[in-house]
DNA sequence: CAATACGCGGAAAACGTTTACCTTCGTGGG
DNA sequence: CCCACGAAGGTAAACGTTTTCCGCGTATTG
């Protein structure tokens, strides 16, 4: 069942019933009647790919993430996805799973299938592989580690505000020993977030101490493996933030394994606000980073880049805020 | 950059360049080779549309899920993801969240992407939405809800085996005072799940409370205000039994709240096992349906239906095994 | 040595749309 | 009253592949 069929029935030809179903208005309102009458009795349902094939325009973009289990991108893909389809999109999902090979085939699979823009969710990301893309001048937005190129727009985020916020939170709760929990630092994000809160302590005049701040890998476990390490120090800290609210979650689970209360004994501050962080034991006070806004945001550059007809010379910089919200996982630093 | 320009600079005809790039053994080393170098010179990647167009197959898969953000699915969907770019196909991601609206539109977008299966993972559905699929005769796998037609292909999941061994275990911690908190009772395997429960009290005889049998909503919310509402009984039960994991931790949560301490004072059995539930505090005794094997399912439910030459009268019956695991939720009833 | 068979590569049709261009018809102005 | 112009629908080319059908050349067999 095609086009020609529809044509036929209808009795008139198929540039008349691409007309209506695009809703050209120049098709006379009669004849339009008549042509969707048929599609509707036969149940027609244009081809997308010979669409996409003459028009040259696949209504597809690509979202590339680094882990679907981490709970902090199904909320960003949801988002996507309900704006993506609002605006007549269609969205191709991969996930890297942090594997170079995988994310190889992501690209090859996105220029494959012909998308007009791909949105890069992965904190960090190898650059070499996007030169395909880059190469075939498909517009891409990067969360946070956009480089400074044609068609590459970025989404920065203001680490700094919202970790500030949080490292004068536990000064004013008497913490004078907080230790933080990196991410892997070959991510830039990671490298930022480690800086931005060295760079708070030395704003209130707090010592930095290297002993306190270890990396971890924004995982359960990871958090785990850091928290274990910290309990061994001598001088524990009564704080700790972390570079995510994974990392969050393992270090409260590790402190729960050996008996540690939190928020009594220890404070600990997480990233991200992932809608779990509300639902934990305790709820964990963490630094909001708006998933909906993120995902708002990467589309709007991708539209805006595809349908900007001067191409322009450099990518657009986009800003989103981080704040910190208060839950249950912070309180008065014990008595020493 | 299409096909001729490859042709041309290897001096072949189109067909050659096709029927090397298909791997079509017939072709001459020696001419392959040319072909290929010039391929990767100019870093040609074929046009998935016109592929689709001429030789019918999209090598797509649709893939629908009720709800991204409930981390029981981002694990079926990696899964899923992983299997499908594996056999070359690619995964069209929807997402319903239980909104009829939604659905349709998934379907339609399914439907004129030309999907060459589509994976239903929701639990439960409007099932006249899918008349389109079925009379395009798109094959379809359930989770555990397929109705017998042709083309439907069914994953069906014994829930009595794990939920038999949850009651078990239970008995033997001396429970008696056993609370159920269902998923929604429109959805089929909410029902199957709560009838296993009662069969499974009855094959002990112990006797059914209606009065501790609780409709939730498979969300933590729904959790946390059927245990508030068990709480208030003047009899409380001292375990429960939850329809899915995300109940499970509101259940505890809650309990959490009101200084109710578990295992200790309550014991809490969720269902699915979802990686969080290893990472909860207390870590989640539960029933564990594999995701893992879920997704390998439905995806070689769909390749066998896609790749089967005669036609099947009815789609083929799956089977998915479910059973107990134990962790930390569960202790001995405590005493009267 | 001739005739048949077979392997391999090329020409061209086909897939289902969109769209540039052309035709036709009606209308308004000179 | 005739001509020109605009509106609206039709014809056909084009999109980038795959695949069928054919022809050519070489090898094999009688």
């Amino acid at each position: 069942m095609d086009i020609r069929e529809i044509a036929k029935r209808a009795k008139v030809s198929t540039a008349t019933v691409s007309r209506t179903i695009n809703r050209v208005p120049t098709v006379d309102p009669q004849l339009a009647k008549r042509v969707w009458k048929v599609v509707e009795e036969l149940g027609y349902y244009p081809n997308t790919q010979a669409r996409a094939l003459v028009s040259g325009r696949t209504r597809i973009f690509g979202l590339i993430v680094s882990d679907m289990t981490n709970p902090f991108f199904p909320e960003i893909v949801q988002s996507f996805e309900d704006i993506a389809v609002e605006h007549g999109y269609e969205i191709l999902l991969t996930s890297t799973v942090h594997d170079p090979k995988r994310m190889e085939g992501s690209v090859r699979r996105m220029i494959e299938r012909r998308v007009e823009g791909v949105a890069i969710l992965t904190f960090g990301m190898e650059e070499s592989l996007l030169e395909g893309l880059r190469f075939r001048k498909v517009p891409l937005v990067f969360i946070d580690v956009g480089p400074p190129l044609p068609h590459v727009c970025n989404i920065r985020i203001d680490y700094q505000r919202g970790i500030r916020q949080a490292v004068q939170h536990l000064a004013a709760l008497r913490h004078e020993r907080i230790g933080f929990i990196a991410g892997p630092l070959h991510l830039p994000s990671a490298v930022t977030r480690k800086a931005a809160f060295e760079s708070s302590l030395r704003e209130i005049g707090m010592p930095i101490d290297p002993d306190l701040i270890l990396q971890g890998d924004h995982t359960m476990e990871g958090g785990m493996r850091a928290y274990d390490e910290l309990a061994k120090k001598s001088a524990r800290p009564t704080a700790i933030m972390c570079s995510n609210d994974m990392t969050a979650i393992g270090v409260i689970r590790e402190a729960y394994e050996r008996g540690v209360s939190v928020p009594q004994e220890l404070s600990v501050i997480g990233f991200d606000d992932i809608r779990l962080s509300r639902f934990f034991i305790p709820p964990i006070t963490t630094i909001q980073m708006s998933q909906v806004e993120i995902a708002r945001l990467a589309f709007k550059a991708l539209v805006t880049e595809v349908e900007r007809e001067t191409p322009s010379s450099k990518g657009t910089e986009y800003v989103l805020n981080t704040d910190l919200v208060l839950r249950k996982s912070t309180a008065m630093a014990p008595q020493k």
